[in-house]
DNA sequence: AGCTGGTGGTTGAACTCTCAATCTAGGTGG
DNA sequence: CCACCTAGATTGAGAGTTCAACCACCAGCT
């Protein structure tokens, strides 16, 4: 309990200013998104990730983890983007228990037109009030810190010989 | 609409780790926040701000300003705060518009029971993975990108004089 | 073939958030 | 004092997210 390490006055400015910018951005980003496209950012990401994949097709888990959803989250945002006619569901070939998400025309359609606005807001919001030399330690930050979520996944991984308690 | 700024190659890479970061790092103390303690890290975050504030209460504004979230969020988030004994609402003296958020015990108990695990995600994810060097970066990158999407503010303001269009 | 554990994916319910509408009260000009 | 505009705050509906089952299928073992 008291072995927690506080945070000092610095890393407490530090932290502040990091959470408050991220949720500020980010809500500033959606909110275009949502005004100008109908559509959340998670939705965005989906379709840009489909956009890119070969033959404009994914299975749902590589979605899934391209568009950093939970598959629950996808599997819903699917529901609701095929519905819009903007991406088809289909059967993945060699295992029956797989699903193909594609991109429809009228998907990308939809995409490329939200795109400007999308960018738009972005450069001006992120890169141009960023000097080069924040932009490339943003760069590498962002960089860190992903890394050391995912080290999360491996050490589960490694605890899976659990040798404390009976699995 | 070919005027847009589009990124470059290396812009994209610092667009999408930022992005990634973010997603991940928030996701990861929701998560944390929800697991361990059974709220969202919003409510969390409107605990903390009543517990620094004098009397531990704020007006409902004032509340929202501090906590991030927008007037209607805050509203909903309170009272479901009030469902837990966590806080009471109290008519503001002065103006009989207003309302105040207070902090109980009850909801103080709560928050130091939740604060622990939170610091040690943030301490773990964040300022362990990052140098000095990028903490001082990163304070500064937060401030930047707040300061820039506060300007939006004061542009719609400059343009309350309306000089375009009829008002 | 039959078991068993794990993987891919979906579903429903509960919860949270957003948006637009609404209500009440304060403030100001006639 | 009344009309009108603005500010503080809430509400309800609809949309999106989370979590915990759940189903179907694959793979390895017996």
């Amino acid at each position: 309990m008291s072995d927690v390490r506080w945070l000092t006055e610095t890393e407490q400015q530090t932290w502040r200013a990091y959470m408050t910018a991220n949720v500020e951005f980010s809500a500033y980003i959606d909110r275009q998104m949502r005004r100008d496209s109908g559509m959340p950012m998670a939705y965005y990401e989906i379709l840009v990730r489909l956009s890119e994949a070969d033959g404009r097709r994914l299975r749902m888990s590589e979605l899934a983890e391209a568009s950093l959803s939970s598959r629950s989250r996808l599997s819903h945002a699917v529901s609701a983007l095929e519905k819009n006619g903007w991406v088809v569901r289909r059967p993945a070939d060699g295992d029956r228990r797989g699903w193909v998400c594609e991109l429809t025309d009228e998907g990308f359609t939809a995409l490329a037109a939200a795109a400007p606005g999308h960018v738009t807001a972005v450069r001006e919001k992120l890169f141009d009030v960023l000097t080069p030399e924040q932009l490339d330690a943003l760069r590498d930050i962002g960089r860190a810190i992903s890394a050391g979520l995912r080290q999360e996944c491996e050490e589960a991984r490694a605890e899976d010989v659990c040798d404390e308690e009976p699995c």
